[in-house]
DNA sequence: TCGTGGATGGCCT
DNA sequence: GGCCATCCACGAC
């Protein structure tokens, strides 16, 4: 962790373009979540782009609202949402102000702070399961709602940064279809992650739940 | 190693 | 009341 170019925190710029652009430029940088225990640090490996109020799959889709605010606000701003009832997840907001779309981090290699992404992953078996998947990525940083809004091109003061070097090559990068959208959202190449990256999440096509099959009635 | 389904709570219609 | 940008325990093989 020594300084450098390559350790200048991206600025707003960056994430002041479209969503397809930056989603697959993010691959390879350098994420930094400072904590008091202290700084990990994660390389990303797997993102997924969100489009805009268009976009079915977005939180945005149907209209601003208290949750989702942070994302028709300025770029460069982290948006953290809670779902399942259990699992948070981390995003950044792209393009121009008004404009609701972001980048949602789905993996990432711990390159420091190990043993503090274990102490908060205590089920991962090893490094590579850290932060394969977008709610064991927000698990192994310790993010929740309390980071929802920080501004990630604030510098070494904020809670978050993403740093500017090391972007993976567009040879190594690959797209398909996003995880877990179904409809329309999944037609798109929106998914983008670098090839051969054990880190990254498999697969998994959407399936619909099952109407009332899921909850076995309690009592009588 | 793979597939299946339960857990769990805020948000939105 | 149903839907979720998910994870993981567990059983089958």
């Amino acid at each position: 962790m020594t300084a450098g170019p390559d350790r200048e925190p991206l600025d707003r710029a960056f994430f002041d373009r479209p969503v397809l652009e930056v989603a697959p430029d993010l691959l390879g940088r350098v994420l930094v979540r400072r904590t008091p225990d202290g700084p990990i640090e994660l390389r990303l490996t797997e993102v997924e782009a969100y489009a805009g109020p268009a976009d079915p799959g977005s939180h945005a889709y149907r209209g601003r609202t208290e949750r989702n605010a942070v994302m028709f606000g300025p770029p460069g701003h982290a948006y953290v949402y809670f779902t399942y009832g259990m699992w948070h997840c981390l995003n950044m907001v792209c393009g121009p102000e008004g404009h609701p779309s972001g980048v949602l981090l789905r993996a990432g290699e711990v390159r420091h702070g190990h043993e503090w992404a274990h102490q908060r992953r205590p089920k991962a078996r090893n490094d590579h399961e850290l932060a394969k998947g977008p709610a064991r990525l927000a698990t192994a940083l310790g993010v929740d709602r309390r980071l929802d809004g920080s501004d990630v091109c604030a510098g070494a003061d904020g809670p978050l940064s993403i740093l500017s070097g090391h972007p993976a090559r567009p040879d190594q990068i690959l797209s398909g279809p996003r995880t877990g959208v179904g409809g329309e959202g999944a037609t798109h190449p929106w998914r983008f992650w670098i090839d051969g990256e054990r880190s990254v999440s498999p697969y998994r096509a959407h399936t619909p739940r099952r109407r009332n099959a899921t909850r076995r009635q309690v009592g009588t």
